[in-house]
Formats: C-alpha cells, sequence, structure tokens
RNA sequence: GCCCCGAUAGUGUAGCGGCCUAUCAUACGGGCCUGUCGAGCCCGUGACAUGGGUUCAAAUCCCGUUCGGGGCGCCA
C-alpha cells in the first residue's frame, strides 16, 4: 500500500493546483506540499496539507485505502489527487476527498525541530534547523516581509531619481578604521571584507552619477555579542550630490515611510499572522540636536561628557521624551568618521544624523566632506594614514561635488517594523559571534 | 575585549545533596474511537553536556572544557 518515489513522478506545475487557489478551478484536482498534521480515526483519516499558499484538509475514507495513512510521517512531502468536497467542514475551509495520495519523499522521525508543536523550540535550535523553522509561516512571513519593506525602500529611491550600483565587498583598505575587519587572502595580497560600501558610494559622486544607493552585504568583525548586532548585515547605502544633511534625512524619512506604507498595503496577511499593528509615522519625523540631548539628560540627573557617544542608558532615557522615529543631528567631531563634515558654526559638531527608533539606532548619516585638503586634515585626527586611501582622495582632487548619504541596517530597520526582539530572526541565515552555519 | 547567567528525553521544562528507579507537556510507538481539526481516552519508549574533584551519598556542591543565553564596549 505504500507508495513511493520513483523520482520520475514529480508533478507538474502545470496540473497543480495551489491550495490558496483551490476552490477557483474544477473539481478534481491535483495538490502538492508538507503533511502538517495526521488524525486518524476508525473510518476515516483527516491530514491537514500545507504548500506555500496555504493549508487544507485531505479527507482519506480507510476503506477505500487510498493509501495507508498510518505509515505517513508528519513534514512528509506528498501529492494528492482528489475531488473537492463542496461544502467542507473543515476549519482549513477547504477540503479534499483523496482519490490517490503519492509519497514524494519521506520525513525522518522524530523531527529535530517540528515547527508546528505546541511547544516553541528555542532561537539556537530554530537556527539549527532553519528550513524547517522556515515551514512555519509565522516565520516565512518575517522574510516575506522583509522582501516588501526592501522593495518599498528601492521603489522609494527608484522614483527619487537614484541608480543601484553594486560595488566590491572584497576591498584593500578600511573605511573608517582597521580594527573590526574579516581579513582574507586575495591570492597574493592581503585583502577585507568590506564593512561598508562608504568609500565607492562616494567616488561615483565624483564620478556624475548625481544620486546612487547600494544594496548590499556590510562584514563587521566584532566580537559583540547582543539581540541588535549581526556579522553580516544588510546595508541600504544612498549618496546624493549638491544635497546636504537636511536632503538626505528627507530621503531617509521618505524611504521608511514607503517600506511601511508598502507593507501596509502588500502583506495584510503577514501582518495578521505576526499580529504586528502598524502605523505609518506622520512625516517630518522629530529631529533633536545632539546638545538637546545632553540637556534632557542633565534634566534626569545624567552628567555627560560632550565629547563622548550617547549609551544604551542614554539612549532609553532620551527615548523616553519620544515616540518612534526622530533623528538625533549635529553628533560630536569626536564621535563621528573621518568623512564626515564639520559644522560651519561649531566645527567642533558634525552635520551628521542617526536616525532612531526609541533607543535603537537605524541609519547613520551625514553630510560628507569634500574639500580634499579638509578631508587629508581629518584623516590625521583620526589617526589614519592617507596613503592607504589614496585611491579615494584621487577622486576628490578633480571636482567632488558636495553631497550627503546614509547607511540604513535592513535588518534593524525590518526587527522594528515587525516587533522583533532579537535581530536574528530577521536574517535568513544569521552570521552571529559564533554562529557560521547553516 | 570585559561582566553576569545557563546546559535534564526529538522539542520545551520541573527538580537544586539522600524522598530521583528524575516531573510535566508535546512529539514518537501500540490500542480504542463513524468528521476530526490544539481531536479525545488507555498503555508504552525516551534525558541529567563533558572531564576531574568534594562527600558515606551528586542531576543537585567545587574546578576545567565545550556549547548556549544576556549585558557592556563598538556600531547599522
Amino acid at each position: 500500500m505504500k507508495q513511493y518515489i520513483t523520482g520520475l513522478e514529480s508533478p507538474s506545475s502545470m496540473k497543480r493546483t495551489l491550495i490558496a487557489e483551490i476552490g477557483t478551478n474544477e473539481a478534481i484536482l491535483t495538490v502538492c506540499g508538507w503533511v502538517q498534521d495526521i488524525r486518524i480515526l476508525k473510518n476515516l483519516s483527516f491530514l491537514v496539507l500545507r504548500d506555500e499558499s496555504g493549508v487544507c484538509q485531505v479527507t482519506v475514507k480507510n476503506l477505500e485505502k487510498p493509501f495507508d495513512v498510518a505509515s505517513l510521517n508528519r513534514e512528509s512531502v506528498i501529492l494528492v489527487d482528489g475531488m473537492l468536497v463542496p461544502q467542507s467542514q473543515s476549519k482549513t475551509g477547504k477540503e479534499i476527498l483523496a482519490s490517490r495520495i503519492t509519497l514524494l519523499n519521506a520525513a525522518k522521525v522524530p523531527l529535530p525541530l517540528a515547527p508546528f508543536d505546541k511547544v516553541q523550540a528555542d532561537l539556537d535550535t530554530r537556527l539549527n534547523n532553519r528550513f524547517l523553522d522556515l515551514r512555519n509561516p509565522r516565520i516565512s512571513s518575517i522574510f516575506r516581509l522583509k522582501s516588501s519593506i526592501l522593495w518599498g525602500i528601492r521603489n522609494f529611491l527608484m522614483q527619487n531619481g537614484f541608480v543601484e550600483v553594486q560595488t566590491p565587498k572584497i576591498v584593500a583598505s578600511a573605511t573608517e578604521g582597521g580594527a573590526n575587519l574579516f581579513n582574507v587572502k586575495y591570492f597574493e595580497d592581503e585583502a577585507y571584507l568590506s564593512q561598508s560600501p562608504q568609500l565607492y558610494k562616494e567616488i561615483l559622486i565624483s564620478a556624475g552619477v548625481g544620486r546612487v544607493f547600494e544594496v548590499g552585504p556590510a562584514f563587521r568583525a566584532e566580537k559583540h555579542n547582543t539581540v541588535i548586532h549581526l556579522n553580516e548585515f544588510t546595508s541600504v547605502d544612498i549618496e546624493m550630490a549638491f544635497a546636504d544633511a537636511e536632503d538626505a534625512m528627507r530621503m531617509l524619512e521618505g524611504v521608511v515611510d514607503s517600506a511601511i506604507q508598502n507593507i501596509l498595503e502588500a502583506n495584510r496577511k503577514e501582518l495578521e499572522i505576526l499580529g504586528i499593528d502598524l502605523k505609518r509615522q506622520p512625516l517630518p519625523y522629530p529631529r533633536v540636536e545632539f546638545s538637546e540631548c545632553l540637556k534632557i539628560l542633565g534634566d534626569a540627573g545624567i552628567k555627560h561628557d560632550p565629547e563622548e557617544d550617547l549609551t544604551p542608558e542614554d539612549l532609553r532615557v532620551i527615548a523616553g521624551r519620544y515616540s518612534g522615529f526622530y533623528f538625533i543631528t549635529k553628533w560630536p567631531a569626536s564621535v563621528r568618521p573621518f568623512y564626515t563634515m564639520p559644522d560651519h558654526e561649531n566645527p567642533e559638531f558634525t552635520n551628521s544624523f542617526d536616525l532612531q527608533y526609541q533607543e535603537k539606532e537605524i541609519t547613520s548619516g551625514a553630510q560628507r566632506v569634500h574639500d580634499p585638503a579638509m578631508l587629508r586634515s581629518r584623516f590625521a585626527s583620526k589617526g589614519l594614514n592617507p596613503e592607504d586611501f589614496d585611491f579615494y582622495l584621487k577622486a576628490f582632487e578633480y571636482g567632488m561635488p558636495p553631497h550627503s548619504g546614509w547607511g540604513l541596517g535592513l535588518e534593524r530597520l525590518a526587527m522594528i517594523l515587525l516587533g522583533l526582539k532579537n535581530i536574528r530572526e530577521c536574517a535568513i541565515f544569521p552570521r552571529d559571534r559564533t554562529r557560521l552555519k547553516p
């Protein structure tokens, strides 16, 4: 009674019906998917069959023996030929009376992770068995949403005249210092994995691209062990010519709003599965100067060195004043990279900004230094050797426009919009301090 | 790099010196059940991360190792 695969019986997608489309087609149909649940009664058995579009119930009359249901394991892949039951009593709303069931591939028992168990597995167990974890729509919804977030971002940038580029991820020098880079062998040379496309974006501004963006991986060799850091993350980077920090901030809030708008329109189902109540936040997002943050901290009785970066504790206090997204602007030069433009009036501050969501930093951006002489002195003040950046500096010597830009952590944005507590949830195969597989 | 915490069946947990022949749920195997849908009921299988030590006695206390969780620093 068991029917094994020969490999030659692979179903054609031409005659396969997606579960979501059941009821719109003929009454005799073929569905394929994973066995999510098995309930065996005396005279009949029920299967819950799942494909990428949804679930339906498959009813098997045991006496007719279209298949030995008892031999089936959860999460095995089957093909079901059968008839649509017109008025189904199933809670899935869709029911097929099986005339034939073909086992396409069996799942071993026990499952290392049961995606539909009543007990929730730990994140570590889930990530070790990500292919099973992702079979649960609660998990796969995260990545459908992330995909839509990125589409909303791309759509907005394309509409605003940006060109998408791909810059190298194997690079010869650091963008902001040397400590946090992964080494790679590049034939006879020493190379690194790129921590940011910053230098290339700026060179492209000199190249006359005008508005440029990139979505790509960024690598940070920091041994951080937190719920908001990955060693490989997706960076959305833009750079705009003839633009100041305010222009870049406007583009940034536009991008975020477009991402939210897009998932509200396109992903009602996924938002519902995850129980997310997401709302657009009116533009513009509040702008708060760094010096104002120090006052807020002062009011809370926290003394803060004006040359020092804000700590997570500081940001929690500041976040008490703002709900949702807000910008912190005019950061001190001491905590910003060499390419950040100093403020004309107060050169110890910069024309820079971070986009925050409560206490979490999502984006860092600024107007950039476009004058090569100023850039050289900034290298010196950061203790960097200009010779390491010769290919970069060269682009500034022959007509570099004033320009601004930012880099946004896609997983950070996703975790915030989706209300997830650990950034690893937002990376489909995350790389963290110890995780190199799968 | 620093600091805290943890590791018990496939999964998730209780136990924290003798009452442990280790709890419960879920999963898994068997049986019953004319439509189930977190199915139900009965029976059963299955675990103390690892190496040392303390003790009459260790899942339980101590040390090392490995693995995991969280925080800080750094950042997106």
